[in-house]
DNA sequence: GACCGAATACTCCATTTCGAGTAATCGAGT
DNA sequence: ACTCGATTACTCGAAATGGAGTATTCGGTC
């Protein structure tokens, strides 16, 4: 069971609205995409009713009235709780003051990276960094037109924070992509020798029985598999 | 419906385990996790065996041979397919090439901070630094294991990812702290005449209501609400 | 040789998540 | 007056996730 009693941050963006005033879910929905926070946080309708259902259960926000217009689906505004404003304050606060381990999808790509042929590694990323150029580019637009209008930067952070780990991750991938290329990443002569010897068919199982006499000298450290870095 | 058929990127590391030869499950669990890849891609019993399980029943990997010894559980030895190959070489060509939108706590805890006063959210932002500084030091000590040990950087980029990552992040928060303190930061006056109200006692709907009158010429903006950026 | 903790190898199932589907209403044009 | 796409407001169930629980065996030690 996570800290939490209700661990989407769906539900702290749910509690941000109601700590403004009572809404009913679609509301809530309209409001946090308006101001662009679906680009932050995941919003779908799915979460959003079970996410809120689950904070009233948990005494975090309560039913204030519900309303039908016409023959419209009913609408059930909700009011944020004592408990539910304590709650969104140290949830926010250990949001902003703690780092967690988080699972990116590059992340896990590089740890698993080995298993292509190091000239496309370098050329798959070489793809990359003209992708992220483009997204850099598409939030530094985004960042002009909001200057513009005079909205604060107050109101983008978010923006600001993306458009930092983008550009280094630009740097990382781009330096990555030319280390692979000039053999100066630790390991790539024994990588690149690895795949030579797949490409005529040898396999993985024979290289793996002794390494150095496939590999060289330099492949004595996978004798008896790595040790947890 | 996701573009792969199984879209857990668990099930990409138990390809690429089968990739070096067959194996059953927990061995693929045992494998991954003395590689230390568990840190960079989510790994619990739960998902490795209905992944595993999907894969199967996609055609990307099939059973060996089902063995027990003695009286303990059954073992299921499963090989990959040659659509296996294929599917681990585009979906890994992918992670590497493709950036997605990532949703990070920070990211939303910052799309939400003005929820919290700014002294708060500075001083809050002071410990993420601590704690930050903390992590990358103790990747670096880990780094320099490794090399002692004479483990090629090849087989630890993920880390070296995180590293820079963390870094930029640090970065980034420590001057934001800095930019809230000294109100460089775009909006900051705004924010903290808010919470002046608020503490004073002042409603959230109040001043929506008149926003000019309580805040001042600089809250024009917030109108007719902030527009999508 | 009996005992204990660690390792082996899963199983099970309560939650959670996701997004397609539904159904009514509004508003802008023809 | 009508039609057609956008908006409003949610419902539903299949699929994924997470992690506690189970049952066996091994390796050391008192």
């Amino acid at each position: 069971m996570s800290r939490r009693r209700v661990s989407n941050p769906l539900a702290l963006a749910v509690l941000s609205c109601l700590n403004e005033r009572p809404m009913h879910p679609y509301e809530i929905n309209t409001t946090l995409r308006r101001r662009g926070k679906e680009q932050s946080i995941k919003l779908n309708y799915g979460s959003l009713y079970s996410v809120v259902e689950s904070l009233q259960k948990h005494g975090l926000i309560t039913t204030r009235e519900t309303s039908r217009e016409g023959r419209r689906p009913e609408r059930t505004i909700y009011a944020i709780t004592p408990e539910g404003v304590e709650e969104f304050e140290d949830w926010l606060g250990e949001l902003l003051s703690t780092p967690v381990r988080e699972f990116t999808s590059l992340e896990a790509g590089l740890s698993l990276m080995a298993g292509l042929p190091p000239d496309e590694v370098a050329r798959l990323l070489d793809q990359r960094s003209d992708k992220l150029r483009i997204e850099i580019r598409a939030l530094e637009a985004a960042g002009d037109v909001a200057a513009e209008f005079d909205l604060p930067e107050i109101f983008s952070v978010e923006a600001h924070y993306r458009h930092a780990m983008l550009t280094a991750e630009l740097a990382f991938v781009q330096q990555l992509a030319e280390r692979i290329r000039t053999a100066e990443l630790g390991g790539t002569k024994l990588w690149r020798r690895m795949h030579e010897l797949f490409a005529e068919g040898t396999s993985f199982e024979q290289i793996a029985a002794d390494p150095v006499a496939y590999l060289g000298e330099e492949a004595r450290i996978l004798q008896n598999e790595q040790p947890s870095p």
